[in-house]
DNA sequence: ACGACCATCGGTGAGCACCCTGAGCCCACC
DNA sequence: GGTGGGCTCAGGGTGCTCACCGATGGTCGT
């Protein structure tokens, strides 16, 4: 198992360096981003432990150009922080786990592992959010803007969000061309829209499409 | 820590029971959804192992019904499927783990321990397609058909896309409205599309509003 | 019985979307 | 030094969108 490790301390390299050395070989390191991907590209380590947060554009920038060279490379965010956006972010990068620097070696070792191995390794307090995320963007989720419209008024929300014509519409429900107007102006009045093009955009945000 | 089976054969639950039982409490078990969803609730464990096919809903009904009363309780999913439909089911319906049935008994006492801890477990293959989907749902990604796409016309279709009016994007982008006019028709026309809903539904999937 | 809310329809009119043809300017390429 | 492509704009047309006015009937709670 051949690791590289990113990160802008060297005191913090060299105690990672010695903890899971006993473990793992650890065939290069470096401290910026501009000496990281050349670095990385020659060592081709199994695993990359990279800093999420490092000056001259962050672990981020170094994971998409390595993995423009060499995909099967695996990156594993080692950060400080457990924020939100930078979880969001190293992950849609391409890397395959999250753990925060409170880690201990033995668990760290575990993670590297884990990840080379195919698994998805994050700190539990992130494995939670990630989750939340990721089921958040698959499910609609109930909506209180929704609550304010009537169960007919989110019939034509729908079908016009989907970019039918008043007229196919009317069709569709068996109504008139005038009430799916009616119907529309009421949607567009309470959401706080002014047209339809709103709507659709309105409607796909909250993946009702 | 207390375990709950539930699976469709009893046979297989007790060859659950017996090789994990040796490691933890295993307080319970089912076969059925009927049958499970109160029997959780009475027995309220830490962790429940729950098979995704069953008879009569599968194991999304269960997890879905127990978490409507006790949110506490944690899910592993436990699966002859590696398909990503059930995966997503299941994780969207809550559940903090997927492995496979292929696991060996070890492997499962330690998921189970991890996803009460918080952790996420997947097997290793489905952990690469639960962290694709996820970065799928919220990256662009390179694009061909974006690529025929001028760097104007592409400016303008996100705008458009976000339901902006063609007078809206002329004032934003300092053109004027004919200009817009003539960007949306060379859009159109190179993704194919006959209007701008169906610009709007194709940026959608694209995740790029 | 009354008001409220909803669903259903109609007319008018201004504005918007989309298409067509045509055109000038700049830049890169051969 | 033309040739092509991209960016900018114009005129003119048809159909669609949407607000503002109105109307009727049904359902609910008080």
């Amino acid at each position: 198992m051949r690791v590289f490790l990113v990160d802008d301390h060297a005191l913090f390299r060299a105690g990672v360096r010695a903890e899971i050395g006993r473990e793992l070989d650890v065939v290069g390191e470096a401290g910026t981003v501009e000496a990281a991907v050349p670095a990385i590209l020659a060592a081709s380590p199994d695993v990359v432990v990279v800093d999420v947060h490092l000056p001259g554009g962050g672990g981020r920038a170094i994971i998409e150009a390595v993995k423009r060279e060499q995909p099967d490379i695996t990156f594993l965010a080692l950060s400080v922080s457990d924020s939100a956006e930078d979880v969001v972010a190293v992950i849609r990068a391409g890397a395959r786990g999250y753990v925060t620097k409170t880690i201990e070696a033995p668990d760290l070792i575990d993670a590297v592992r884990r990840v080379h191995a195919g698994d998805a390794v994050f700190s539990p307090r992130l494995a939670g959010f990630v989750l939340d995320a990721f089921s958040g963007v698959l499910s609609p989720a109930s909506d209180p803007e929704m609550d304010q419209l009537t169960a007919r008024e989110q019939d034509v929300m729908r079908l016009i969000a989907r970019g039918y014509t008043y007229r196919e519409v009317a069709t569709r429900l068996h109504l008139s061309v005038k009430t799916i107007e009616t119907h529309v102006s009421a949607v567009l009045r309470k959401l706080q829209l002014s047209n339809r093009h709103e709507l659709t955009a309105w409607a796909a945000n909250r993946r009702l499409l």
